[in-house]
DNA sequence: CGTATCCTCAAACGATCGTTTGAACCACTC
DNA sequence: GAGTGGTTCAAACGATCGTTTGAGGATACG
């Protein structure tokens, strides 16, 4: 029961790198069980279909940016004092941690590519292990933007995300300098997103 | 189909619709030719191959899209009185046109599906057919921001793009009111894009 | 030891993929 | 009317796809 747990580890990271750079479609169970080191015919027996298999590489790492998300929001949801970039910090940082230690460097950008698909099927799976999420972060940026129409504010969170999906899934586009820390580039990078983004949703 | 419209013509356009709708490697040649009411053997025929179709469907698009934007930029280009709203509207107003007149309403979703790709021959015909353009728009920022550093300015700029071509692919998330026009609904599509931009553009 | 359960494996299944082929068709010239 | 060049057609090609199968290995419990 512990070495299936370990096949089925190795088949989701696997398939994380390659749905990532070919691709759900592109990327094919052959080269994927071969990657991951294992028979071709253990993703059909541990996750029944190749549909299932894409749902569980999402939920994997959807269950720990949420959590860390919610984590981060709680803390600062409601307070006076709260700031939109203290918001939009809660959001966006877990995020990239995760590129980090979560060793899910390659999710960002299997997170682009469904954003790109227009599945249904796929779509109503990230809008239920994604939704709740999101409307508590819409909810405090209502609070921070009192002078926005709710039209207004669907918008612009619209834009900001599709300004950080894009950012974060083409990572390399500003390539991190030899002298600086991968934590201190990290840093800087958020600090970018941030002020961007805190920047357009103030707009008149 | 439009029967009387070329071979040619009736496949890039078949092509265009399902590549937004499933993607390249989702749609067959099979299900393309069928819509287009052509033979299978036709695409290879006319284009060579797959891949080959696939860079006529962008450079059908992009001529256009690339030079209405080179117009509308030349006339704004340098004068003193030009502000960073001039310069977004002469990046953002010809992709919505696009989206109207030129029947290539599903272009912008070709082209977020080729962002979310990190195919290295297509983004490499992709910045041949695409690269001046930018380059040009990037000269004309960096006038009108001056007090940015080049680092800021590409990271910036990488937001904004991100952002427009998430929200022209995603079309249909803000609807358009019955009792609006389909023009005035593009002013204010086009309205929301610049402002938000142009506020993030210039975060302090 | 026998047996039950979980898992892995090589092999094969039918379907569908992009591409190629060679004959047929059509408008046009000499 | 024979010939020519451009185009369309049905049919087939080999390759690869996701999935299924049935035999065999591994482990735990009686």
């Amino acid at each position: 029961m512990n070495s299936s747990a370990s096949t089925k580890e190795r088949i989701l990271t696997a398939a994380e790198a390659l749905f990532a750079q070919r691709g759900f479609e592109g990327a094919s169970l052959r080269q994927l069980t071969a990657a991951a080191g294992v028979n071709l015919a253990a993703v059909n027996y541990h996750f029944g279909s190749k549909d299932h298999l894409v749902e569980q590489v999402f939920k994997r790492r959807l269950d720990q940016l949420n959590a860390r998300r919610l984590a981060a929001l709680k803390q600062i949801s409601g307070l006076p004092e709260t700031t939109l970039e203290d918001v939009l910090s809660a959001f966006i940082r877990p995020a990239l941690d995760l590129s980090h230690d979560g060793g899910g460097g390659l999710f960002m950008r299997v997170l682009a590519r469904a954003f790109a698909e227009h599945d249904d099927s796929l779509r109503k799976f990230l809008s239920e292990n994604y939704g709740h999420v999101m409307r508590q972060f819409t909810n405090e940026f209502a609070r921070l933007l009192p002078g926005l129409s709710k039209e207004e504010l669907y918008w612009r969170i619209d834009l900001v995300t599709g300004a950080l999906t894009h950012a974060m899934s083409g990572f390399g586009i500003i390539q991190r300098k030899s002298d600086v820390s991968e934590v201190t580039h990290r840093e800087q990078t958020a600090e970018h997103l941030i002020r961007f983004a805190a920047s357009g949703l103030r707009a008149p």
